[in-house]
DNA sequence: TTAAATGCAAAAAATTTGCAGACGT
DNA sequence: ACGTCTGCAAATTTTTTGCATTTAA
């Protein structure tokens, strides 16, 4: 369990309750997208307004907090700031699962920037097919 | 110079004139925006309707002639589709350029899906940083 | 000739903004 | 107490839809 507020406030902001509750969302599914964060903080936190998920976002975002996850053909998705990694993303329903960076994919992209004098900052890997779930539900 | 008659052709699309400078300015482009390809058509097409870009779109997508490219921050942009490759996105510009995959992470990739027992369909690498003409540009 | 595509206008959906009051520090 | 944050409502932006007309094949 995350220390929220100290995360928060390492960061210029302040810990109210709707922050850390989407934090805590966030957290606990791992990705969200804009409507489904709104709809689970709604549930522990009722009176919050769609305008303060999205003022959140994008406040959390400029200061690190969270990353923007872009997914083809579907609305992006946020997670928590954390290691590198991959993304599984099944296109049938639409989860994304985190799998550790390797190294050697890392190596790789790291020469090839070099090589092309771009200043890597960030790297960003989707595998998009079809998750186990969703194939035992097609084969059914 | 693509014969875009017959890649249109081919996924069971009528050959407009409006399909035809879709796919010419984003070929020329590489990569472009849902805004940037009817600024771009308008000037060739004059009469053409935002509803139109946006109906192509959706449409070309589904039969595989276009591929959408999610860039975290900004909007969607648009290719043809073509080999899988690697994205340098950089984030002062917005510019997208395309490098080959390397074989070693496709390998990487695939074995990862394998052990995962998921199903792999297509792979989206994009790597974040600034480009050569940005870095010159913020030096100065 | 005919099914599919276009363009318009209107509708719907997604996101942003301004501001008064509430709240964290 | 102060400056930031929230929630509301309104505005804006983005995307989708329905329908009459046009067009490619």
């Amino acid at each position: 369990m995350t220390d929220y507020v100290t995360l928060l406030k390492e960061n210029d902001l302040k810990a109210t309750f709707q922050r850390m509750n989407i934090l805590d969302v966030i957290d606990k599914s791992g990705h969200m997208s804009v409507e489904s964060i709104y709809e689970a903080v709604s549930k522990v936190h009722p009176s919050i307004s769609l305008a303060t998920i999205y003022k959140n976002i994008v406040l959390m975002m400029e200061k690190g907090v969270l990353v923007e996850v872009p997914i083809s053909g579907r609305k992006s998705k946020y997670e928590l700031a954390k290691m590198d990694h991959i993304h599984l993303v099944c296109t049938e329903c639409g989860d994304v699962e985190d799998k550790p960076c390797i190294e050697a994919t890392d190596k790789v992209f790291k020469d090839l920037s070099m090589q092309e004098h771009f200043k890597l900052h960030k790297r960003q890997v989707n595998l998009y097919g079809v998750c186990e779930s969703c194939q035992a539900k097609i084969a059914s």
